[in-house]
DNA sequence: AAGTCCTATCGTTCATCGACGATAGGCGTT
DNA sequence: AACGCCTATCGTCGATGAACGATAGGACTT
């Protein structure tokens, strides 16, 4: 049976620590920018924002790259903290880390 | 005779065109971001922020790396746009191209 | 327990970055 | 004209990125 197969659910529950701690750091800033330093991760961000999550299967269909490939700008996008994954059975959920991108709105707007 | 050399001249007029061309293809925003993907050239660009104009070897003395290696640098910011150099004698002084910047803004506000 | 689907990781190859020293070129001064 | 300063470019080297196919591991279903 199909449970709940097309109710996103929310994988990620919004943890308020919205905190944003200094953003001053050169490297920390460097490294948000670089995690969307590449075509295909700014498209990762932006499926994952249109809808508000996202099993990898579908990110995979929406690109023309290989699926190892997708996968490894999935393990860039988590590194950096921009994007997290929750195991939902047989696939893996992924949405943005919102602490994460309004630390890079925060970034760049002060610039 | 030294002429002028503390007066910033601010050598990069404002030109007014902020259009702002929509920011939706993920390359060009990639390549904004690839921009400021290295520590190096955030702290150039804020560097650039901070005085509004500024002369190469002075970005030079404060960085920690040779005068090659930050001229590559802005290259790089030079390339993507969001800086822009002009000869001032036998000195290059340079600033931030805020049209460039106001893209990189309205892109990341506007994940 | 076996099978199947989904995702992550491994291993490889090619291309590019980042850093440096050395060198070339432009401009002003002597 | 020659010199000196400032900046850009060249050439090199090591490290890393990006892409792929192949393979391994996890979690449901049968």
């Amino acid at each position: 049976m199909v449970k709940g197969k097309t109710s996103p659910k929310q994988c990620c529950d919004e943890d308020e620590t919205l905190a944003l701690p200094d953003v001053t750091g050169a490297e920390d800033l460097a490294k948000l920018c670089w995690a969307m330093a590449h075509p295909a991760r700014v498209r990762i961000v932006r499926l994952l924002l249109d809808r508000s999550s996202c099993v990898c299967g579908e990110i995979v269909e929406e690109m023309p790259l290989a699926q190892s490939t997708v996968s490894q700008h999935l393990k860039i996008l988590k590194e950096t903290g921009l994007v997290q994954g929750e195991i939902d059975g047989p696939r893996v959920c992924y949405c943005i880390n919102k602490s994460s991108l309004a630390k890079l709105k925060k970034f760049v707007e002060d610039l």
